[in-house]
DNA sequence: GCCAACGTTGGC
DNA sequence: GCCAACGTTGGC
């Protein structure tokens, strides 16, 4: 099992948004990277659902409900999308500034290279962040 | 709204 | 294949 964590805003796809569907399929991501972690993602995956912008930081949990499949969006071009459902919302926010201000999560590829939309992040962070409100 | 960081494009 | 120009992301 491994973990990753998705960034959306949230004025255009929020953890509400997400909730409320009930299952989602995660698309339109243009950047070899993150595509290639998508493509990495196994079903029931952990993901930390991140909302960048105002007041940034991840708001929920969720995890892989279907593994890689071609972009129905993508117009041509070599893009895969997953789906993904809510498990659920932190009991607070857990914000980039704290984040970075911790010295466990200091590795995180949200720290070092923050506009990568789809990042891994290692069991170790993924449970020294669950540490952070339970 | 600004700007730094980063990815992509295209001329050479 | 290098690199300058440009576009986008996202924190502040």
């Amino acid at each position: 099992m491994n973990y990753w964590l998705v960034k959306t805003e949230p004025e255009t796809f929020s953890w509400d948004d997400l909730v409320k569907k009930g299952e989602d399929i995660w698309d339109g991501v243009r950047n070899y990277q993150a595509r290639n972690n998508l493509r990495k993602m196994k079903k029931g995956d952990g993901l930390l659902f991140y909302h960048s912008g105002k007041n940034p930081g991840i708001v929920g949990l969720a995890e892989v409900s279907r593994e890689n499949y071609p972009d129905p969006t993508a117009n041509g071009g070599d893009w895969s999308v997953v789906d993904i459902k809510p498990v659920r919302r932190l009991e607070r926010t857990i914000t980039l500034k704290e984040i970075k201000e911790n010295p466990l999560l200091q590795d995180m590829v949200l720290v070092k290279s923050s506009r990568l939309s789809v990042q891994p992040v290692t069991k170790a962070e993924y449970e020294n962040i669950l540490k952070l409100f339970l």
